[in-house]
DNA sequence: GTTGTGACACATT
DNA sequence: AAATGTGCCACAA
């Protein structure tokens, strides 16, 4: 059982869903909030996703700079610490980056 | 139980 | 092409 801090029960829910799938990217691969959403299960749960990544309970197994909104550019509050950090996390990962935007074309995870 | 919010996506202006 | 509005769902107060 997994509670978060309000106590509230947080296992068996979206969430997880969510995070499973985000785990699930390949090195060197992206999704999108959509991509994420639709493979969690509805493709309606792209805000959910977002919400999701923001609590990100788990960011040493979430790779949430791997998701980016549907033009491949990494969400402008996502700065946990610089834009720049995403950028970095992103191309260590292989992915190119241009002006902090990703080529969906080319590096986004196809299933 | 109702209201407001959000790391989005899509359609329309 | 860019900006704005709408829908959508889950969560917090």
């Amino acid at each position: 059982m997994v509670y978060n801090i309000y106590g509230d029960i947080m296992d068996k829910s979206v969430f997880e869903r969510i995070y499973d799938v985000v785990k699930q990217i390949p090195r060197g691969k992206v999704a999108t909030y959509g991509q994420v959403a639709l493979l969690a299960g509805n493709p309606r749960w792209a805000r959910v996703v977002g919400y999701a990544l923001h609590v990100n309970p788990d960011p040493d197994t979430i790779p949430c700079y791997r998701v980016v909104n549907r033009e491949g550019r990494v969400s402008p509050a996502f700065a946990f610490g610089g834009e720049n950090m995403q950028v970095l996390m992103l191309e260590g990962d292989g992915i190119k980056v241009t002006d902090g935007k990703v080529d969906l074309s080319v590096c986004q995870w196809l299933p």
